[in-house]
DNA sequence: CGCGACGTTGATTTGCCTCAACGATTGTGG
DNA sequence: CCACAATCGTTGAGGCAAATCAACGTCGCG
């Protein structure tokens, strides 16, 4: 197994010794997911924090009416889990499923506990991940209450060129907030 | 000055010595606004983060229209700042100002930073903070998407009774993503 | 006391949804 | 490798949630 581009997304925050990496990497496990393969299922006890080295995922929350509203979409070098559920132990609100057959390196949460003890840098590490975490959100939300659909579309095809290309435009549009029909109607304006 | 209601909120995370809260104390400023005095305006270079120690504030996003988009509201115990302005070094999109006469306990960047390399213990702090942040945004965002108005409303109540003590209404429906005028509509239909 | 902010009401408009239908892909089992 | 089914993106008609605009009484504050 190659870790090198999870090596190099934790060197951009924090620097490790060679043991330090060994030990993190060790406490690591390799999944390989097929297409529509579920991660995590709304309901159950998250202890697994997912980290997606190729492929993309998707956490989506069903609503009562029974609508996925799709939360994140996690690409190559995104950490994803329904991070609700991660920290309280109450059961999860979110369903994580694969977009594509993918590969994901998974860590529990007691084994993030002991990282956490055993090199106290990845509180670091961690506390930007959850930071710049905070902070996406918080824009989203901001887009959210202060524009309208259109904008929100295009806004998105800038911000994640990539998810556009792995995407069918009906997920794009739960995320967005819209349904499908009026994501059409918005495309065709623009055209 | 009585940092007791800091020094508990820390100490529900993690184990200060004395010498380590007396450092954190040092790197903190006091002050002391009034009703409507403005904390950090739009465009400014935010630098600062606040810990409301008594009183009000709210944080809001002004859109091309002009309209108030209110992003957070923040009474005591809570941190608040521009997290997007704090940590990229960009213009802040937010605005921060007192809801009511407020005691704010000011910590400027560059000492965080010296915070964080003299006591690691604080990384894991603001960790925890971040993390419990990223869950609020993510749960606001399950809310505004997956839910009516009047729903988003009724968990508000629940949610934050402290703040619709402290908050008129029309901020309130700001909040939620409405005008004042269908909060109106949607109050009556509950009586 | 007077003025501006607030909360409310009603009439009208609009952004987006629902439902139904349709070709075009995609993918899958035989 | 084909045939059929499922999913996708789109279009249109009609409907609803929430916005806009205007007006009004109330209240706290200067």
């Amino acid at each position: 197994m190659d870790y090198s581009s999870l090596l190099q997304h934790v060197a951009k925050h924090i620097q490790l010794e060679k043991s330090e990496s060994d030990y993190f990497l060790s406490l690591l496990s390799v999944k390989e997911v097929r297409r529509k393969e579920v991660l995590l299922q709304e309901g159950q006890h998250c202890t697994i924090i997912n980290y997606v080295q190729q492929g993309a995922l998707r956490a989506y929350y069903r609503d009562k009416e029974g609508n996925q509203n799709i939360i994140m979409f996690a690409l190559s070098d995104w950490w994803v889990t329904d991070m609700y559920s991660f920290t309280s132990g109450k059961p999860s609100m979110l369903t994580v499923d694969a977009l594509e057959d993918s590969v994901i390196l998974q860590l529990q949460k007691v084994d993030l506990e002991k990282l956490y003890q055993q090199v106290p840098k990845f509180e670091r590490f961690f506390r930007i991940i959850m930071q710049n975490a905070y902070v996406r959100e918080q824009l989203r939300i901001i887009e959210n209450l202060s524009k309208p659909a259109e904008e929100r579309y295009k806004s998105f095809l800038v911000k994640y060129p990539l998810v556009v290309q792995h995407v069918p435009l009906k997920q794009i549009a739960s995320y967005l907030g819209i349904t499908p029909e009026f994501l059409s109607v918005i495309r065709k304006k623009s055209k």
